[in-house]
DNA sequence: CTGTTAGCGCGTTCAG
DNA sequence: CTGAACGCGCTAACAG
């Protein structure tokens, strides 16, 4: 057995309320008394028991991350383990810890948020998917559970009543397709997938730019992968007529971009000179292959922090803070992959 | 508040401990009783309290697992991502949870194993890095902790007294290397990496290759990157001179592999042609780029079930079955990058 | 089959 | 400043 407070009230021949007082520093204790302690739970690697503790504090010091059930499907991985990267460091600052899980479990069906709230086993969620259902936060404010929708922006009337960070996905769209407008090209393809709410922002922006530009928008010219590098491949190699009508191709996703690329190279098109290509996300992955992919930048590392930050800040909280909507604004990276100028 | 089994008992007027019974099921309790209780438990969407049901039985059913610090790297990501696909799979059978963790606070510096076996905070460990120390053991042992080391073969002399699951590394190098000079290849130059034993597995497997076949080694050929596909790149950017020496590349990292083929583009070097290129891991991405990567495959679906399997097995065992060690074969996967004969 | 009674380890009154 | 006593929600004997 691990030791406990018990034995160490023994060992130091105080009671287990003075040993517990100690060791949460608390002010009702001698500096001597408590120096005792300390050094015993010391010498003893003494730890708190987590489900005592949470039993009478009802904090669990761990947050829990619901991530889509797309989570490990490749480039879709690329961009969430770079935020998981940086919840790691956020979560490190205030000694938290991390469970991860899914929508809901495949074999028992039951819904995870449900499941992690009611049985206490998280002080808070991060919600990293899409599919938000009224029920869903209907239980989230009833059980008062902190909670903040990370990266997805969320849909519906009461959006300014939800906790959310997430990057502007209709400006991204607008952004790519602007600088391949400024560059010259006026027949520009979309590659987008038909994968949520965002990728329809993204298509939105895409149709701002034009119209702004006074391009007519071909509905033709858009067409739906799945996001992964296979179907911006295939997409590609499939539809030999459409390269002959296009300058440009705005793919929304990097992976989808860098299976076009590869799709050009097969078919020995020279990119950026006969096609320019724009990807979106900035996947690490994005500035490895030639040409260096020109690409929206989402602002990860922010969306990551902010959103674990205000977490905790509402974990620690007492009373509830007021819901807060974060957009953040995606950027341009220019590299290569749309050349600079156009004639 | 969240409702109690207290509450429930009150509801159906019958006593606590009934209601735990029923909801346990327990067979002492009567079918009629058992109903009545499910029914409203279903009606007031009841969950067990976590941490309370932890104090009285011991188990957290929550398992952890500990990543090295470079989880997140682009290439050692990909491979962790599909082992952590495998795992949420095995967990969500045996409805489990999973609390990531990395091997200490980089704040607290406090050792994560450390702290969560002592505060109780999960019924066992999967440990998948490769910095064990005997300290660590020692604790696993003395607290008796179910735990098991995933991918990471241990090194030292106790081989035999740890659970783990790995696939051999040596073998895999040896394979690689074996298959090109089975390909008539003589000059075949080692692109490794200083990061661990596994490493130095794979370079082993390579010297055995070359010895059995009367080749003899030569230490210039062997070339250390991170990892990386940068270093695979740069590397092969770098040294001019060598590839005027070789026929073939033995890459320890698909990642490199991919840096490598990268580098033969831009010095329009045709791979296989005038470069054979062989990886090592097999990810998903290998296969996307042309030409399509020759490489070994880790079994790494195998790798995480069967640990995971194995873990919640000495979980769910009250006496601690014999310490596993089990090796996996790793497979040469022939693509394009070696093409398949050479004169 | 069911209710009563003890803890599990810790935080927290309430008296000293 | 410190100790005794209680409760968090649940499981596990122990009686009936």
């Amino acid at each position: 057995m691990a030791i406990t407070t018990k034995d160490i009230a023994l060992l130091a021949g105080v009671s287990q309320s003075t040993v517990s007082r100690a060791l949460n520093n608390s002010p009702l204790i001698s500096q001597k008394t408590r120096d005792k302690i300390m050094k015993i739970a010391q010498e003893q690697h003494f730890q708190f028991n987590a489900s005592a503790r949470s039993l009478s504090t009802n904090k669990t010091h761990t947050v829990g991350v619901i991530f889509p059930d797309d989570y490990m499907d490749y480039g879709v991985n690329m961009y969430y383990g770079e935020l998981h990267s940086q919840l790691r460091d956020s979560l490190e600052k205030r000694d938290m810890d991390l469970i991860i899980a899914f929508k809901e479990n495949r074999y028992s069906k039951v819904d995870s948020i449900q499941r992690l709230i009611t049985g206490r086993k998280v002080d808070g969620l991060i919600i990293a998917h899409n599919e938000s259902t009224p029920e869903m936060l209907q239980l989230l404010h009833t059980t008062q559970t902190p909670y903040i929708f990370l990266h997805f922006q969320h849909e519906g009337d009461s959006t300014d009543q939800v906790n959310q960070v997430f990057s502007d996905q209709e400006k991204g769209g607008f952004l790519a397709t602007k600088h391949l407008i400024s560059l010259g090209h006026r027949h520009i393809a979309c590659v987008s997938a038909d994968a949520g709410h965002e990728f329809t922002l993204r298509r939105d922006g895409y149709k701002r730019a034009l119209k702004e530009c006074g391009i007519p928008y071909n509905e033709d010219l858009i067409l739906y992968g799945d996001r992964t590098f296979q179907s911006g491949y295939n997409l590609m190699m499939e539809k030999e007529h459409l390269l002959e009508k296009i300058t440009a191709i705005t793919a929304h996703t990097d992976v989808m971009a860098l299976g076009i690329l590869e799709a050009m190279r097969m078919k020995n098109i020279k990119v950026p000179e006969q096609l320019a290509v724009v990807g979106y996300d900035d996947i690490e992955l994005a500035h490895y292959f030639h040409p260096h992919l020109t690409t929206i930048h989402q602002p990860r590392e922010q969306i990551a922090s902010l959103a674990c930050e205000k977490l905790l800040d509402l974990i620690e909280q007492k009373e509830p803070l007021e819901a807060q909507s974060i957009s953040l604004e995606p950027e341009l990276v220019i590299r290569e992959s749309c050349g600079y100028v156009l004639t």
